[in-house]
DNA sequence: ATTTGGTGTTTGCTATAGCAAATGCCGGTT
DNA sequence: AACCGGCATTTGCTATAGCAAACACCAAAT
């Protein structure tokens, strides 16, 4: 085998292994995380989840560490986990690395994607669109998260992409909790077409600048109502 | 208590606790990343570990869990830590990160930082300074390291720290394997010494620029390094 | 020299138990 | 009603044990 042959194998990929019992609950507190099925302000007892998920408590302690060590949960003076309730300045922060750290993404992808990944792209967009017009929010945010970590996988940094994960882990619950569907728009005006046609222009700047009105057009619609005093005690 | 002295009150503080055994087991694991004393492709066992350390393997155990989750270990498919040997496309894609993040830290901390604060960077500097014309290694990664994380606390960006922290673990065996200490440079062409007179401008752009020259130097000789075959086996 | 099979050891992972500290609940007192 | 004390329960954290799979080592066969 020649050293040219040698660049141009794949590496190799890791044995799959089955999936340790910590790692599935930890999968499955993450999406919950992430999804918003989990709200800020909830408390994670590693004994009475394992109860509920009868499991015993040692992985599912473990799956609560490794979340608390990517930021998704707190740790209160006691040691329980808590569901982070973002303050102001924090979500602020968080979103102000997601438009750096995704717009870095979405100009890399813009220089790798293929006809292939953009037509993919475009079937989840709309999904996006459709969950839009039927006022459907669980399915705009499910699908807007597929579109948002579709694009990022294209620019293959991994690194960058764990971390973009893991602010999505800390923004999620909240984002969750406060988001509300937009009226639809026009559908040439939405960042997501912009971004898509950006990526098939092979355009970095473009889909950059795309990804960046994205996220700050939602960013400031939660900043907002996350600046506001709380409601009254009804 | 009238709204506005609330508002002036300091956050209430987490009640300090001690520290868990399995909190002291991943400081210490972790500094040993950042400063190099654990070495890329060295194999973490718990149970060893454990012994060496003498503890029981289930702190040892949380502790491992919880450097792979920041990226600082990597697991294999039997699911065994071990240190990461960076490949050059990984080494770059951190350093273009750190690029970023700390240079965005750095701006942030040029319209935040007090005298005090300037001062405090300006001895711990003279102190890389030093260990620079002692060709003292050990020094300079320790005082340098000592600068970057004060530079970046003065943002204020607790998410952004911890993001460029996980990049230092992540970095820091390889760092350290091959870092050489530079020669000497003239005082005044020092990036650090750059940064310190843009911090006391509160000059945000050339706080920036500073850091990313600093970051930009040291990494391409690093990266020549890594890009260089294997020496032959002696 | 290489391959195969058997055996012992190592290792991750999970389950369980137990300790200490914190919390919650209830009754009594003011 | 508020406070206090006593007791039971909860909870994090650590230690230990055990299982299954992987690995390492050695002897025998080719």
């Amino acid at each position: 085998m020649s050293p040219a042959a040698m660049d141009a194998l794949p590496p190799l990929a890791p044995v799959d292994r089955e999936e340790s019992l910590a790692g599935k609950v930890y999968r499955r507190l993450r999406a919950a995380l992430m999804s918003g099925r989990l709200s800020p302000g909830q408390k994670l007892v590693h004994r009475l989840l394992a109860q509920e998920m009868q499991v015993s408590p040692t992985p599912v302690r473990e799956a609560l560490l490794r979340l608390v060590s990517e930021g998704g949960l707190d740790l209160d003076a006691r040691g329980i986990a808590w569901v982070p309730r973002l303050a102001p300045e924090r979500y602020k922060e968080i979103m102000e690395l997601r438009v750096e750290l995704e717009g870095r993404a979405a100009a890399r992808a813009a220089e790798l994607a293929t006809p292939e990944d953009i037509a993919a792209l475009r079937a989840i967009h709309a999904r996006v669109a459709e969950g839009r017009l039927r006022n459907d929010a669980r399915m705009v945010l499910t699908e807007n998260e597929l579109f948002h970590f579709h694009t990022i996988a294209l620019a293959r940094m991994p690194v960058l992409q764990r971390m973009v994960e893991s602010l999505w882990v800390q923004a999620g619950p909240t984002i969750n909790l406060l988001f509300t569907v937009p009226r639809p728009v026009a559908p040439q005006d939405h960042p997501h077409v912009a971004l898509l046609a950006a990526l098939a222009a092979r355009d970095p700047v473009a889909a950059r600048a795309a990804v960046e009105r994205d996220l700050r057009e939602h960013g400031a619609v939660l900043a907002d109502m996350l600046a506001r005093p709380a409601a009254p005690a009804g």
